[in-house]
DNA sequence: GACAAACGTTCCACTATGGGAAACGATGCC
DNA sequence: GGCATCGTTTCCCATAGTGGAACGTTTGTC
């Protein structure tokens, strides 16, 4: 968190071309000038880069513009493939879907943001705005208050202070200590509970998932439209299921 | 092809730090000393690097580790959404799987590889080496010869002049002429079949995409169990479903 | 049809910056 | 206790990344 000391010895060419790939990610495919303005380099430098990335396989020249290349998807998904938690929630999540007919989400941490890393669809369709590799803050959501609540105290601090709170619908919990006394009621009954918080009409259940140092980080949420998450469905029946099949996860994770 | 000119132009603190992460992609997680050793740099120079890649969220540290973040997902995914031709044909390939009961495959051609980005299993399993994300040669398979068959002959010329050819089963074509007379049949029939040329016990179907242009960037294919793809079902009534989706296909990529 | 604006590309000189040897303390192994 | 290896920091030098200027083309406008 604080050695920003080192930001100064880092390579700022790398930085350039991140900021780059950044923006054709974000303009989805741009020509040469477009990104030239978008970051503000001069073209020239842009130009260079773009030859490089080019070359090396991570955005592809179609016709006129650039985009990213499918290089991306290629490490992302080798990533997903190796990482322990996905391979062993994968199967537990197929039943958990069945049975709940909701959807399943498996959230990792990274720093301060979580990624859905993978999902499975229930009977019940919904339509949200998250998709799987998306990263996002921790706090509106079932998942990441599951993530957040086992964190120890400081690194909780530290995601705090550097957190906006941002609120995302009337719901958010936007309060510092308001989202304490929240995290703390997590730990105390083992799951977290989404009302609306992230989307109107959406609420959702986390659970989180214990590595074998019993560290959290990553955790396994249910989400659904609210006229179907009510009264005892929503804090009786789909957390048992969800805490059973972390339970089930957690083993796997303890002997592979 | 031949503009390697300006490869002396290309910046090579970039090609250092893309060497690096193939390294680590490779490796699926390493230390600095590996790393260090596998793309022989100093450490002190893969040690800057590792940590402008870090404090850039495109690599992570785990305890004493490091490992790709899934930004490349989130990348990875996003590029995929956007692709016209996965948007269109997701839904194309779940009734063709559902018809054929085998596994369908979309496939996009980037350089001189394709690259299998989207997949609908069928009600048959099948074990292939082939996951989603991955890049292949053209040569050795359905959705890949049936691509490069329509690709203009001097594309073609410049592809094979670079290419190996390398065997991977005793089937798979290595024969450059050989190779040419198939792919003059694949445009004749307009599919194109692959007869376990890249894995014993797997024979496929691939049929090409056409774009607005006429041109072909992407593919189509049925994978399944060689036991099950046999006579006219090989020949007659898995190649007619798998042109009728791609016409689909492309009349929704014609008329958005 | 002619002009102007914007585009991608190449050239060049400057100096900021990335590179790597060496030394550092910390840790683990024989 | 000594030797080897680890990650990290410091240092100086020569490389190599930078961006202004000018290039030839293309696009769009009057």
């Amino acid at each position: 968190m604080g050695n920003d000391a080192n930001s100064q010895h880092q390579i700022k060419a790398l930085q350039k071309a991140f900021k780059i790939v950044e923006s054709i990610d974000r303009l989805g495919s741009a020509t040469l000038a477009e990104i030239s303005r978008d970051v503000e380099l001069p073209k020239t430098t842009v130009y260079r880069h773009l030859a490089t990335l080019k070359e090396s396989g991570y955005i592809a020249q179609t016709q006129d513009e650039y985009q990213l290349s499918y290089r991306f998807l290629e490490y992302g998904i080798r990533r997903r493939s190796r990482d322990p938690v996905y391979a062993v929630a994968k199967e537990s999540m197929n039943t958990l879907a069945e049975d709940t007919g909701e959807r399943v989400w498996c959230v990792v941490k990274e720093g301060p943001h979580c990624v859905y890393v993978y999902k499975v669809e229930g009977k019940y369709p919904i339509s949200t705005d998250i998709h799987i590799g998306q990263r996002r803050e921790l706090h509106p959501y079932a998942a990441g208050k599951a993530i957040l609540a086992f964190q120890p105290q400081e690194h909780i601090d530290a995601i705090l202070d550097n957190a906006d709170l941002i609120p995302r619908t009337e719901n958010t919990i936007t309060d510092r200590d308001t989202l304490l006394d929240e995290l703390e009621t997590i730990r105390e009954r083992g799951y977290a509970v989404n009302r609306e918080e992230s989307i109107k009409g959406l609420r959702g259940v986390g659970a989180p998932i214990r590595n074998e140092y019993d560290e959290v980080h990553a955790s396994l949420s249910i989400a659904g439209a609210a006229n179907r998450m009510l009264g005892d469905r929503l804090t009786q029946e789909i957390p048992e299921m969800l805490l059973g099949a972390v339970n089930d996860i957690e083993l796997g994770l303890r002997h592979p």
